[in-house]
RNA sequence: CGGGCUAUGGCGCAGUUGGUAGCGCGCUUCGUUCGGGACGAAGAGGUCGCGAGUUCGAGUCUCGCUAGCCCGACCA
């Protein structure tokens, strides 16, 4: 993508009231927009940001042996209703039509995925089954904040697991949880798995996966030790623990956001719907469910908060909107500028063609505005082209995350890029 | 939903005791620049969030509303 063409442009002042890095820099390299409290539009350095996570996630949930499908956001009155939800849940958007009905726009799925499910589920020999869906979801929140970290319409990719015994929930329960760890790890996060509680939803197994970061809204009491994290919440106010019971260390309370929720369902759901399937014996029985989730938007936010500087964002080779970007810088030598153009292009065309994700910025800036872009949208190379590199027949190589460049000479350059 | 702060050009802001709106960035044109957000010149761009009220006169004062942000509560 040549940056004199990408419709978007950065800002040289972050909006003013936005005081978490996600907020400040996502808005301010033009990776989203703000529409409204809680609501963003994502622009192209952003979606493309937002593509990778949901690729990656997508890559672990097949891997898993999960089915991708796509449910409607738009949700019958009647389905909430019969789980008792329609008044029960607050943060429910609730969507009039001309005719007088009334639907619910989805901040969760469960009614419609059950007695979809139900529909082609009638034997235990059709069991397990695991399907997910990455797409939009609404939560009327009494306060949306922190930038793209509690929005009212956010990405969110929901697992459901439905299983003939609770041993095969449970074996499934634990796959997801590891597979979590690595699918996070990959997008540059590490997470701490915290026990917590289901809250009204149930009250059987359900863990947290929390990024330790200032910019979270939990706490979450961290054994140094054994690694053992519980979310502050599972605590008795009045019966706080000081020191781990397993090994003696003393607590860390630290702040976390949460980027990813299981729960054991039980028969909850399945019993609501009545989805039920015929066990060996010929009898009828209740079918067990597992839901997962992960907050897309919100892991693109988290990842921002911990991995940024002063300057801007630090991207993750895995999630970064490009691999490579590329920087010209004029010369006031006609000549010297006619080759550094030609040098440009050439080097441009041929990491596309070599399948390496460029970002190029061919615009005639100066060249602080260029490093200054650079820094800010954070890609994770920067290849640098001068007047003084071409002196060397060389361009300069320079990491977002290190502070040390090099010179790599022309004729290696598409060589070295293999191993980016 | 309670409390607080804010609302002036695309963005960031100033605007005094009420007198008819200004700066920086960005944008357009021309010229000079070119390794950490360059400089000069000339331009374009605003019903001052919305609605009432007070006043000869309101960006400024009063009331109402709306929106955004922060704290809290809440967060299947």
């Amino acid at each position: 993508m040549r940056l004199s063409r990408l419709f978007t442009k950065t800002s040289k002042s972050a909006p003013a009231d936005a005081e978490t890095a996600n907020a400040k820099y996502l808005i301010q390299g033009g990776f989203v927009h703000q529409e409204m409290a809680g609501v963003y539009s994502w622009l192209p350095l952003g979606l493309r940001v937002l593509h990778k996570v949901e690729n990656i996630i997508r890559e672990e949930m097949d891997k898993l042996g999960a089915q991708e499908i796509r449910m409607s956001a738009l949700q019958p009155k009647e389905s909430w209703e019969i789980t008792g939800r329609w008044n029960s849940m607050d943060v429910l958007f609730k969507v009039p039509s001309q005719t007088n009905k009334e639907y619910a726009l989805g901040p969760t799925h469960e009614e419609i995925v059950t007695p979809l499910v139900g529909l082609f589920i009638h034997s235990y020999k059709d069991l397990p089954v695991a399907v997910y869906q990455i797409q939009s979801k609404f939560r009327d929140e009494l306060r949306a904040k922190s930038g793209v970290m509690r929005g009212r319409e956010f990405g969110m990719k929901d697992l459901y697991s439905f299983h003939a015994t609770q041993g095969d929930l449970e074996n499934f329960y634990g796959k997801v949880m590891d597979v979590y760890i690595k699918l996070f790890h990959r997008c540059g996060i590490d997470t701490k798995v915290v026990e917590a509680s289901g809250g009204p939803f149930t009250k059987k197994l359900s863990h947290e996966f929390q990024v330790v970061s200032d910019a979270g809204e939990d706490v979450i009491v961290i054994c140094p030790k054994c690694e053992v994290a519980q979310n502050s919440e599972m605590f008795d106010p009045g019966a706080v623990k000081k020191n781990c019971p397993t090994c003696g260390s003393a607590y860390e309370y630290k702040k976390g956001i949460e980027i990813g929720n299981i729960f054991d369902l039980g028969s909850k759901f399945a019993d609501a719907f009545k989805v039920q399937l015929m066990d060996e014996a010929g009898e009828r029985q209740t079918i067990l469910m597992g839901c997962y989730g992960i907050g897309t938007t919100r892991l693109v936010g988290s990842i921002v908060e911990v991995s940024h500087d002063e300057r801007g964002i630090i991207w993750p080779k895995s999630v970064a909107p490009y691999a490579v970007h590329l920087v010209t810088l004029k010369s006031k030598d006609a000549e010297i500028q006619d080759r550094i153009d030609e040098e440009s292009e050439d080097l441009y065309d041929t990491l596309i063609k070599e399948g390496v994700e460029v970002l190029w910025d061919d615009r005639d800036a100066s060249p602080g505005e260029k490093l200054a872009d650079a820094d800010l949208i954070g890609c994770p190379l920067r290849i640098l082209i001068s007047e003084k590199t071409l002196k060397e027949d060389s361009v300069e190589w320079k990491f977002r995350g290190e502070k040390e460049m090099r010179l790599v000479n022309l004729r290696d350059v598409i060589e070295e890029s293999r191993s980016i």
